[in-house]
DNA sequence: CTCCTTTGCGCAACAAGTTGCATAATCGTA
DNA sequence: TACGATTATGCAACTTGTTGCGCAAAGGAG
C-alpha cells in the first residue's frame, strides 16, 4: 500500500490534477517509486472514496480536470503509515538472473548487456547529480524537510554508484581463466 | 518473465521437485529474484504445458513428489532470453517513500526506522559474506560460472555495503539546525 | 472551418505477486 | 496405534502492476 502514501506525500506538497501527479512522479517521488498514471487515477479514486482525499473540478481547463487535494483524515492516515515498520525490499534484477543463467548454460556472453547498463546507470546517476546540483547547493543550510529530501536522493546516488563500480569490477573479471571444463 | 527462467536456470543445475525447488530459491537464486512456492508450482506447471519441462513421479516418497527437469526446448528458451535486452529495474523501497512524507509532514520520526533498516542490512551483508567465503575461498582459481556466479554474489555484497553506508550518511545529519519554519 | 495532434481522463483485460486455506502422506512420539 | 507435526502439492481469491484502447476537449496548421 506504498502508492496510495506516496501520492498522499505528493498531493501534500502541493494539492493538482491526476496528470500533474504523474508527471510530478515522473521527476521526483517516482525516482524512488514509480506508478503508471492508470495506477494513479485508481489510486485517486479509491482515496477519494474512502475519504482521505477531495476534488473539485476544473471546468474551464481543456478535458475535465480535476483538483485534488488531501483532507485531515488523509493526513492523519500518511502520519501513521510513516511510523509503521516496513521491511527492506531484497533486490530484483534481472540482470543479475541472467548472470546465473549464463553460468550454467556456459554458451552465453553476458558482458554486451552489462556494458549496456553499465551505460543506464551513468545516466541515471548523472540525472540524479544534476538534481542534486541544483535543489540543494553546497553550503547553503537546509530545513529538516530539505536535509530528508537530500537524503533521499543521496540514496539513489548512491545506488548506482555501487551498480557503476560493481559493473566495472565484473567486466574486469578475466573472461576465460582456462579453468572451465 | 524471469521466474519462469530463473526457475530453468535453477533447474537446469539440478533437477528437483517442487518443494526443493523452493528451498533452494531461499539460499540462493531467490536472493536476487524471489518467489513463493505458489508462484513456483504455477510456473513449472505453465513451464510443463509449453513443453520446456517434462515431470516424473517419485512414487515411494512422502506426499506425491514430482521431479522437473528441463528439456531441450527450455535449454534453448532460456538462451534466447539471455541474449534479450532487459532494461534495470529503479530502486523502489518504502523507506524513502517514508522519508519523503517525514519531509512534508514535519512532524514524524523516521530514524527509528532507519535504525532498524540498518540493523537488517548489515545482516543481509553478513549473510552475503559468509556465503562468499564459503563457496569462493580467496586464492583458489575459478571457472568462468564460478566468476559468474560470484559476481551475482558481490552485486548483493554491494548494495547491502551501499545501504549501510547510506543509513550512517543520513543518520549524521544534523536532526535540527533551527533553520526550520 | 476542418482535420490532426496533444492532453486529461478512464475502462478493460491481463500478468505478476500474495495470502489463506485444503489435502494427503509420512514421521516422530507418547 | 493413535495423534500431532512436518512435508509436498495445489486451489481460490485477492492486490498490485502493465498494456492497450477509447473518448472528449482544446489548440494549431492548412
Amino acid at each position: 500500500m506504498s502508492l496510495s502514501h506516496a501520492i498522499l506525500t505528493s498531493l501534500l506538497e502541493k494539492p493538482c490534477t491526476g496528470a500533474e501527479l504523474a508527471r510530478r512522479f515522473d521527476k521526483s517521488l517516482g525516482h524512488f517509486w514509480q506508478a503508471t498514471h492508470q495506477q494513479i487515477y485508481r489510486e485517486l479514486g479509491k482515496l477519494e472514496a474512502a475519504a482521505l482525499l477531495e476534488s473539485e473540478e476544473l471546468p474551464t481547463t481543456r478535458g475535465q480536470q480535476r483538483q485534488f487535494r488531501v483532507l485531515g483524515a488523509g493526513r492523519r492516515e500518511l502520519e501513521e503509515w510513516c511510523l509503521r515498520e516496513c521491511d527492506p525490499r531484497p533486490i530484483r534484477d534481472e540482470l543479475l538472473v541472467r548472470m546465473r543463467a549464463a553460468a550454467v548454460l556456459g554458451t552465453v556472453d553476458v558482458t554486451v548487456e552489462m556494458r549496456r547498463h553499465r551505460g543506464l546507470h551513468e545516466a541515471t546517476l548523472a540525472r540524479y547529480l544534476a538534481i542534486e546540483a541544483a535543489d540543494f547547493p553546497a553550503g547553503v543550510p537546509r530545513s529538516r524537510a530539505d536535509g530528508l529530501q537530500r537524503s533521499v536522493l543521496l540514496a539513489g546516488i548512491a545506488f548506482e554508484q555501487a551498480w557503476l563500480a560493481w559493473c566495472d569490477e565484473a567486466l574486469a573479471e578475466p573472461e576465460e581463466p582456462g579453468t572451465r571444463p
